[in-house]
DNA sequence: TGTACATCAGTGAACGCGCGTTCACTGATGTAC
DNA sequence: TGTACATCAGTGAACGCGCGTTCACTGATGTAC
């Protein structure tokens, strides 16, 4: 097995992150702190990742994944698209909810300019859409494809767009269940919608 | 009248510093560029503005009355609460797109930790929710006044998310005309929902 | 099995740069007489 | 009006720090004979 070695550096590296990533957010994430919380000198980061950023994105790589999982098993446990897709947006709530510095990270970490995103980190984006889309498939068949990729995309913003400020406490704290409601309701509007 | 010359120090680093972060993003706004743009000594900055943090809300403070007049404007031309709503949408929606980059700032800009965004500016912020509170009075009179409140910010949350998703071409570009069509669907639904 | 040599992951001191902020100084503006 | 002095906005070189990244070196692991 090539590169065996190489990954278990490169995990030892992510497990730590991970945990300066939920104590003290993407802000804090320095390549000091990370490698002596893995106890490993600093120029082993560069052996295992190409730079701090690509460290960065396999670090989100795995909480999309682990976000795809709860949207996944959120949607499975449902029966009826209107009800899976109203599943699909508090799953989305609740894993924001418990994990808002990873959740954060997602969006907050930037390229430096001119710097692209690589293409396979672009795709795992795309997984989470699909998800979305593939409930819309069945709640609105007759969509065209590109309209019911445009339609999962502004779901996903609104949806989105509502748990980030229910997250950051900018201007007042708003109780969790009373966000729960109304996103629930603005949901239940939107599929009852014409 | 007492401040005036320091008031002109003031606005001539605003319009440099505007400048520059119309040309170059949030990101590129450093205190030497500011103030060679403004032919000006670097620590001019400094007996104007306490620091740079305090020169950038600033400058959000000025994005965020031009974005307050344009919804009021929007709001003003229409009869009726419901298109009054979408108006207020498509108004930010325009904003958005022909201010990308002040719009921006208004949400990247963070403060050093542990440094709380001064009252007055939280302030200008509520204010512009004051403005979908009062549309959605009219809407919705039946609303107490609390659950109003949180109902606006879910609204704005929602409109604000799908406005910046289809600014940031993260993902795929978006044609501008699809993105005011999906967000005035989204609203229309909302507001004929239960 | 033992010895000599090659490879290469891992080390950590040092580099270099960007950048916000300071501060001793200057020169223009204002005040007192 | 003119002169001496005080004030203070404005200057810009210098400071200091954080931080990503590099690189000459080391020591463990693997290979050849």
């Amino acid at each position: 097995m090539p590169g065996t070695k190489r990954e278990i550096m490169r995990e030892k590296l992510l497990d730590a992150a991970e945990g300066q990533l939920i104590a003290n957010g993407l802000g804090a994430l320095k390549a000091r702190g990370i490698t002596s919380e893995a106890g490993v000198s600093l120029g082993a980061l560069y052996t295992a990742f190409e730079d701090l950023d690509l460290l960065i994105l396999g670090l989100n790589s795995r909480t999309i994944a682990e976000l795809h999982q709860a949207l996944a098993a959120a949607v499975s446990q449902i029966e009826g698209p209107s009800y899976q897709l109203e599943a699909l947006a508090l799953a989305y709530l609740d894993f924001a909810a418990a994990n808002p510095r990873r959740w954060a990270a997602l969006f907050d970490h930037q390229m430096p300019p001119d710097t692209p995103v690589p293409d396979w980190h672009l795709a795992e984006h795309g997984a989470l859409l699909a998800q979305v889309e593939a409930v819309l498939e069945s709640l609105e068949p007759e969509l065209s494809a590109d309209i019911r990729a445009l339609r999962a995309r502004t779901l996903f913003s609104a949806v989105h767009g509502i748990v980030k400020l229910s997250l950051e406490r900018r201007f007042v704290a708003l109780e969790p269940e009373a966000v729960r409601a109304e996103l629930r309701d603005c949901l239940r509007r939107y599929i009852a919608g014409p």
